[in-house]
DNA sequence: AATTGTATCAACCGCCAACTG
DNA sequence: CCAGTTGGCGGTTGATACAAT
């Protein structure tokens, strides 16, 4: 499997262009070719990962020590998944980078088998890509509110509607607020209390009990300060692991169901004029939202749309 | 069919913190 | 303690694929 993977890769129909600078001297640049990728998976295998530069010269590989720990680990690695950001992992890497910013290698912790790099990637091609169409900086609050009011209980409802779909133990319209806290995100787990939620895929997963106070308390304070909010309560609810178990079998299943692509890829005009989970959004345009008070400019994140849609 | 525009993603760069001798 | 090295991270670029005209 991993050979044909490496047999895709754009690095055979690159191989002119890494041997163009081949002779150039002692390291290689650009593209990497099968043989190099071979050379380096197989070093790994023998040896473990290790210094990489000594790495790089005992395999034989004429690349930078930097060069070969990036090509493992954004794509060689055997549990690398790539393509396809599932529904579940947009929600997940929406919130969390609503409380990080660009922490992407910490937000990637949360995406079994994503890397830094692709989710780094996603971000900047289609949440930009949005921000774009909206006219608007992908920082600014006005965003940063259409995503959480919008875009974000976009996301939920495709994944209660594939979870649905797929005939499984489906909450009952409206909207279950529990239903909807199932979701993958460690803020969802935030509300699970030991309660066995059904996942998208039909499996089930124990989440750790956390008081949402507790929660609340270690919210972020300050403007786009990503100091904040350390996964203290993340991790102590989901960790990385924890999270991992659940998005594999949300994942897996949304993979069957070929959650393809972005789920806003229609217009913000359509979207905007035809959402039906946040009616705020959709009737009046965007809410006041010097008005919510209840969080902070930048404390959004899934628990916030929760307790709105309850409201 | 050819050309142009756009989206995607692998790979590189530079900075900085941690490590090592 | 210090200087050099290494690893990790976020930002950016360039090549390629794909879509639209």
């Amino acid at each position: 499997m991993e050979m044909m993977r490496m047999a895709m890769s754009p690095a055979m129909s690159s191989a002119t262009a890494a041997a163009a600078s081949e002779d150039e001297g002692d390291l290689r640049r650009g593209p990497w070719t099968v043989e190099e990728d071979m050379l380096l998976v197989d070093y790994i295998a023998n040896h473990g990962e290790g210094r990489w530069n000594s790495l790089a010269r005992c395999a034989g590989l004429r690349r930078t020590g930097k060069s070969c720990r990036l090509r493992w680990l954004n794509y060689l690695r055997p549990d690398v998944r790539r393509g396809n950001i599932t529904a579940d992992e947009q929600l997940l890497i929406l919130d969390l980078h609503s409380r990080w910013g660009n922490r992407w290698s910490k937000i990637a912790q949360y995406l079994p088998g994503r890397t830094d790099n692709e989710i780094k990637n996603y971000w900047r091609t289609r949440v930009q890509k949005h921000a774009k169409q909206l006219r608007c900086d992908v920082n600014s609050k006005e965003f940063r509110d259409v995503v959480r009011h919008v875009w974000m209980p976009r996301l939920v409802e495709r994944i209660q509607a594939d979870a649905a779909a797929a005939g499984e133990v489906a909450a009952p319209a409206p909207v279950s607020a529990a239903a909807t806290r199932s979701m993958s995100s460690p803020a969802g787990a935030m509300y699970l209390h030991h309660q066995q939620i059904p996942l998208a895929a039909g499996a089930m997963v124990v989440a750790p009990a956390v008081s949402s106070e507790a929660y609340h308390h270690h919210g972020c304070g300050g403007g786009g300060d990503t100091s904040c909010s350390e996964p203290s309560q993340a991790a102590v609810t989901m960790s990385p692991d924890d999270a991992s178990s659940t998005l594999r079998s949300s994942s897996a299943a949304a993979e069957n169901d070929t959650i393809h692509g972005d789920v806003l890829s229609g217009s913000w005009s359509e979207l905007l004029a035809t959402t039906t989970t946040t009616t705020i959004a959709a009737t009046a345009g965007l809410p006041d939202f010097d008005e919510l008070g209840d969080f902070e400019d930048n404390l959004w994140s899934l628990e916030d749309i929760w307790l709105h849609q309850q409201c």
